[in-house]
DNA sequence: GCAGTTTAGTTGTCTATACAACTTGTGTCA
DNA sequence: TGACACAAGTTGTATAGACAACTAAACTGC
């Protein structure tokens, strides 16, 4: 087999391991001082563009902290860089082999109440846009989702065919994403949601409350249920 | 009240905010191609290193995709950029200006058994330090965390006085951080979790599973439940 | 029509230089 | 002692130029 032809990693690129490789291994502390940009220069022999960039990515990155006019330093807390993404359940489900459907239960315009129309950020009983899907997996419920939207930013929401096209899919492609806020808990399904989804009332569920904002206006939000039995969130982060 | 001096975002910045709003507004859309680096050269009057650095940040951030040879183009998923952060729970609290607490149940050097071992990459038998602690906000449980160490990762860690340094603290600071991985379920507690943490067996709890690793060694597999009537994970993102 | 070659366009990296803006310690002067 | 000025050091930004590496389309010869 052909061996993976091994380029000489860029310059600023070996100035980033070799501090990482500091970080990582402890010999500099969280608050020790980073070589300024000129010791660096000086010890591998590059410019000051090349190393300020070695430097800058690593700040981005969370690793060092850098004070113009005083210099950097290794950063105190241990930040771990993640790229979450706003996944389509389909997409999500269609990745691990499996095939998806979905239950419509709700597909409605109506009048927002007081809480609904406050987080969309229009006035109470404005009409809103309601759906109500459970998402399946190999035919076993694995989502409620149960969602609002603001008919502004979305006019067509209501034609779509949901057993076709995820809501996500839908909005993600109709208002683009600026913003979203997200929280996840532990909570027990009411009544409708456990016959949804076929649980008991007394099976813990992950419910996870979104709302996106696309453009100045707050795009949606949804309240979606997962048994906890059939799943969870995971993920792996590097320094 | 002065008003706060508004000096003039970088150029590169202004670049980055040009095709950010192009992105968000809509007008371009995922997998359209971006303007060249010499015609954005041409449209903003800077140079070309100005320029790249604008795209390449925006590439960095996941709003682009850039190849070689070919072009820029808008990115096709929709990234929402974060900065998660292993926190320690006691600066948590102690940020919502909360008093924070520890109950010591377990303290102890044990023999692993196969699946513990196992995950710290170990073999079975091995000793491996074993910590349970409940820790308290403002008196109430929040947290029953049940925690396994590496002796060879942190050799000082039963030394250590957990109701003054959490096992969190005392990690970070003897073993830098190279890799986490981490789950979240919904669980109900087992017996011995619930009257700890004082709460009815019935209870929903976030249930998250933490695996951290320090160089090329696992350092510690914790395991650490949430009351789910008293905490939710939160966070927002920004495109 | 096809295969191979050329060419224009694009991104990736690096240099040398310049000036601005900020921080920190030092020295000066009253 | 204290207030102020200054200088050295550091990071932030921007430029102009150069070469390398890669892509995709156009072209050429058969």
């Amino acid at each position: 087999m052909p061996r993976k032809k091994t380029v000489a990693a860029p310059a600023y690129e070996q100035i980033k391991t070799h501090i990482r490789g500091h970080i990582a291994s402890g010999t500099w502390r969280p608050d020790d001082p980073v070589p300024s940009e000129a010791a660096l220069m000086a010890e591998f022999g590059l410019s000051r563009m090349t190393v300020n960039r070695a430097l800058r990515e690593l700040a981005a990155e969370g690793l060092v902290t850098r004070v113009k006019g005083s210099g950097t330093r290794v950063a105190a807390l241990h930040p771990i860089s993640s790229q979450l993404t706003i996944r389509d359940i389909h997409e999500e489900i269609a990745e691990r082999g499996h095939t998806h459907g979905t239950r419509v239960i709700l597909v409605a315009a109506e009048k927002a109440d007081g809480e609904t129309a406050r987080q969309l950020g229009l006035r109470a009983g404005a009409k809103v846009f309601h759906t109500i899907l459970v998402h399946l997996e190999n035919g076993v419920p694995i989502q409620y989702e149960d969602r609002h939207v603001n008919p502004a930013v979305a006019p067509g929401y209501l034609e779509v065919d949901f057993t076709s096209i995820t809501p996500t899919h839908y909005l993600l492609d109709h208002a683009p994403l600026t913003e979203a806020t997200y929280s996840v808990e532990a909570r027990l399904p009411d009544a409708h949601e456990a016959r949804e989804l076929g649980i008991r009332k007394t099976e813990p569920c992950l419910v996870m409350l979104r709302r996106t904002v696309s453009g100045a206006a707050v795009a949606s939000i949804a309240r979606q249920v997962y048994p906890g039995s059939r799943y969870r969130f995971a993920g792996s982060f590097q320094a």
